[in-house]
DNA sequence: TTGTAAGCGTTATCAC
DNA sequence: GTGATAACGCTTACAA
């Protein structure tokens, strides 16, 4: 198929008229002289319809429906310095975390008030995060949602020099507070593990995840220590993950918790996918759980509580802390400052997953924290 | 080192010169004259380096990194009539379907060209497709990748007439050859059951989900029904999940299929979630998998190869998909038109879900039920 | 290779 | 209420 380029566009002379619109664009201009007013006009019925009269307001209406005008953005974006998008990075969507649920709740909010979502992966990378935000404010994001409290040092300059107003999201401590909204990882964590001892455990096994730059998961791993250095326990079986954390892995580690001697007798798992990976696989050869063992996880997904035996763990209402975060950016840009809580709660799910360390006298029936 | 600002417009009579920068924010202007060179100079470097001494490349560099100089977006969108973002959107990010994932491996391959994206959830949901679409129109998004054929009978001439390139995705038939890329989900099914068909069954079971404006699902269904016509049989136990489909749902329609009878030997499930909802749920129930009935699932997913009994289902595979699009779309922006398979394989991935009906011969093979 | 200056399409500031 | 018109910050002919 060889095709020969032989179409020459009329080689006339071309003056392209610069003020004219070029080529066959319309833009307020056909539409202002379609409707018989000036561009001001048009321009007002659409931004502020109060300040135009109805009888105009509908000769402008029919005028840009009849052209199919679909006003510039960019343009807009120029004089009033306002894209309506709100940039969003996070560091991964699949990776067991929520963030796939968290981008459906955000469009679902910035829809409210018409702004877009310009949406970036890190790949848990801060030299890409930072790449992408950039990128974000040289294309005018009027604000921006992060996840985390750790990135590059030049980023509060870059922000703070153009004004973009941001929030880091999915993290919560007393410092923080005004600048982030999230649960209390530690806390959370802490309590968990104090639920465990409480129940009789002492001997702990942990599926962790890696903490490189990453404040979510050091967080939750310190609150694990807290609780465990408060009784004097140690971590005998800690098993890292450094970059994928599904369930496959979740099994793989806990295949080589099982084969530890002397096991574990409860299980942390850093998250959702670790802990659902680790209960397939417990059941899979054969352990009781809770009899045997007991498992626990971190962020509630729906796999938490449709497997065989459901899984004990930390429910965090992902939805609501982008909620809030773009609530609050997208009334701080239009000016109203509103009240935010910027701490997010979290709750302990209890389920079947969870129960006294085996010999212990083991009770039917209600679960109890003892303290 | 030391360059002291002689602010003076020299120039004559010029209230509010276009010159000099409003407020405190630095420009193109500002790069130059810290530099010393022009306007133009200053773009060049930044657009054509080529076309720029490197003398004078390097002390624009250090102007514009001493200023910490973000060129404006919107300028140059406006001058060059492109945005460098891409707009994506998908009906949702987590029902099921492997959408988290092909978001993922969007950015990346957007990243390659320096595109943004520009994400919209439609929920199912055709006019706020098309909302969004307009929006993302409206913005100057370069291009737009979509899901699925069906769309408001608008969408063509608006982006036609703005010259908007646009790719339909995760379907494809021979119709729509060289507008959309995917896989051919009627055939797809089609040899799915087909394969069921061979091993022997008969009575077929579906957990469906809702075909409203969905050509994917859609699709799906029909492949069941040709192989099922092709062979005189008929669906006699269908279920159909009009809006959630996750592994609650495939539980509970699991729960209903058990208790139906006769029971189907086979059922075939039109995602993951829902098949991996049915598996927990027969498992739970103490039914034997594949012995007492097969089930069969839509989408590989982790979770699919994880589960106490491996399901067979249908790869696709996702990230190619959109990573295909979006390379096609980026080379048609920059004028090269590249080579593009339209049509995206699928594999019948065979795992220990499924077997011969019960009552008839069955081989122990390979499969592997470990217990 | 570099500089000058005219737009790009909209909104906003004035007058009327 | 409405209209003329100057920005907004950049790119790009065209000139030098």
């Amino acid at each position: 198929l060889s095709e020969i380029e032989s179409d020459d566009p009329p080689v006339g002379i071309q003056p392209r008229s610069r003020g004219a619109r070029a080529h066959g664009k319309v833009g307020v201009r056909d539409v202002a002289r379609l409707a018989g007013v000036s561009t001001a006009t048009v321009s007002r019925a659409l931004n502020s319809p109060a300040r135009v009269s109805s009888e105009l307001q509908k000769r402008i209406d029919e005028a840009s429906k009849a052209l199919g005008w679909v006003p510039h953005g960019a343009a807009r974006t120029l004089t009033t310095g306002r894209s309506k998008a709100i940039g969003v990075v996070f560091p991964a969507l699949s990776h067991g975390g929520d963030f796939a649920r968290a981008v459906e709740a955000l469009q679902r909010e910035l829809k409210l008030h018409n702004y877009m979502l310009l949406l970036g992966i890190s790949h848990h990378d801060l030299d890409e995060e930072f790449r992408l935000i950039r990128q974000f404010v040289e294309f005018g994001a009027d604000a921006l949602i992060l996840v985390g409290a750790i990135h590059r040092p030049e980023l509060t300059s870059l922000l703070e020099q153009h004004e973009v107003p941001w929030i880091d999201t999915f993290v919560y401590s007393p410092e923080s507070h005004g600048t982030s909204i999230g649960p209390d990882n530690r806390r959370a964590l802490r309590e968990l593990t104090e639920y465990l001892i409480g129940l009789g455990h002492r001997r702990f096994g942990l599926l962790g995840q890696g903490t490189t730059d990453n404040d979510r998961t050091l967080a939750r791993a310190q609150g694990i220590q807290d609780a465990l250095q408060e009784h004097g326990l140690e971590l005998r079986h800690a098993l890292v993950a450094e970059n994928r954390w599904g369930l496959g892995v979740g099994r793989e580690m806990m295949r080589k918790m099982l084969a530890s001697k002397p096991r574990p007798t409860a299980v942390i798992c850093a998250n959702a996918l670790l802990a659902a990976g680790a209960m397939i696989e417990a059941l899979s050869q054969g352990v009781s759980i809770p009899d045997d063992m007991s498992i626990v996880g971190y962020d509630d997904i729906e796999l938490m509580s449709e497997l065989p035996v459901t899984v004990t763990t930390v429910r965090i209402r992902s939805d609501e802390i982008v909620t809030r975060a773009a609530r609050l950016l997208m009334a701080r840009l239009e000016g109203r400052e509103i009240e935010t809580e910027w701490e997010v709660d979290f709750e302990i799910v209890r389920r079947a997953s969870v129960g006294p360390p085996p010999g212990r006298q083991r009770k039917r029936g209600s679960d109890e924290t003892g303290s």
